[in-house]
DNA sequence: ATTGTATTTTACCAAGTACTTAATTAACCG
DNA sequence: CGGTTAATTAAGTACTTGGTAAAATACAAT
């Protein structure tokens, strides 16, 4: 029952909050204060998609007197990209058949 | 209201068996109940699977008689290529910090 | 016209999401 | 200690998701 890695990764990044929570990370470690400024939205709603990304293992959390530093992980998104890598031949292929060449058919009923 | 685009396409792939159905479509354009069949699924939930897709654009939908054949479409699966490489420098980083070369620190509080 | 096959739509339900406010924990500082 | 700041937990609400069964639609074949 429990959702698999690659799930809850795309689950985390489904949410625009999500993403722009790591693309502030990506500059540096910071606080939830801090991360929360920018978002119109109460610290409980920043604290939940934080442990989200964390269930993905997308940043972690660390113990500073008081705060709770957040820090990007980007092993998840390794296989987010290693995953998608399987799929490049098919755009590839798609620009190919826009700059004119031909394309394969596909006889998917003639099983 | 609409979620934008990358939202939809993470959305889309967060689901195992929407992942499952792009990788079928990978070998080629099949028909509703082909896909269905792995899946211990009735037809109505498929159904719902490939509508999820086609909002995403990650599948597109003919018409030959009273089949509906599905083809992927990997336009979206590019946009998460190019979204993700981004973050390439952060796991290459952690590849190299494995490795023993020195790691930068970041100085998150002192604003 | 009737029957059969492929697929979607509708109506429904249980579980999960995405917030809220209020209360709580934890640590610092006078 | 008592007050402030940082963050989480709890409880509640509205909405969405992911499935079902049953009915409807669309076309093909007889």
């Amino acid at each position: 029952m429990p959702p698999d890695q690659s799930s809850a990764t795309f689950s985390a990044l489904a949410d625009p909050t999500g993403r722009a929570i790591l693309a502030r990370l990506a500059s540096g470690e910071t606080s939830v204060t801090e991360l929360a400024k920018p978002f119109d939205m109460t610290m409980p709603a920043i604290s939940k998609h934080l442990k989200v990304l964390e269930r993905a293992g997308l940043i972690s959390r660390g113990r500073e007197a008081q705060w709770r530093p957040c820090r990007l992980e980007a092993g998840p998104l390794k296989d987010v990209s290693d995953w998608v890598e399987y799929y490049r031949r098919f755009w590839e292929q798609l620009a190919r058949r826009i700059s004119g060449e031909s394309c394969g058919v596909t006889t998917w009923r003639n099983q």
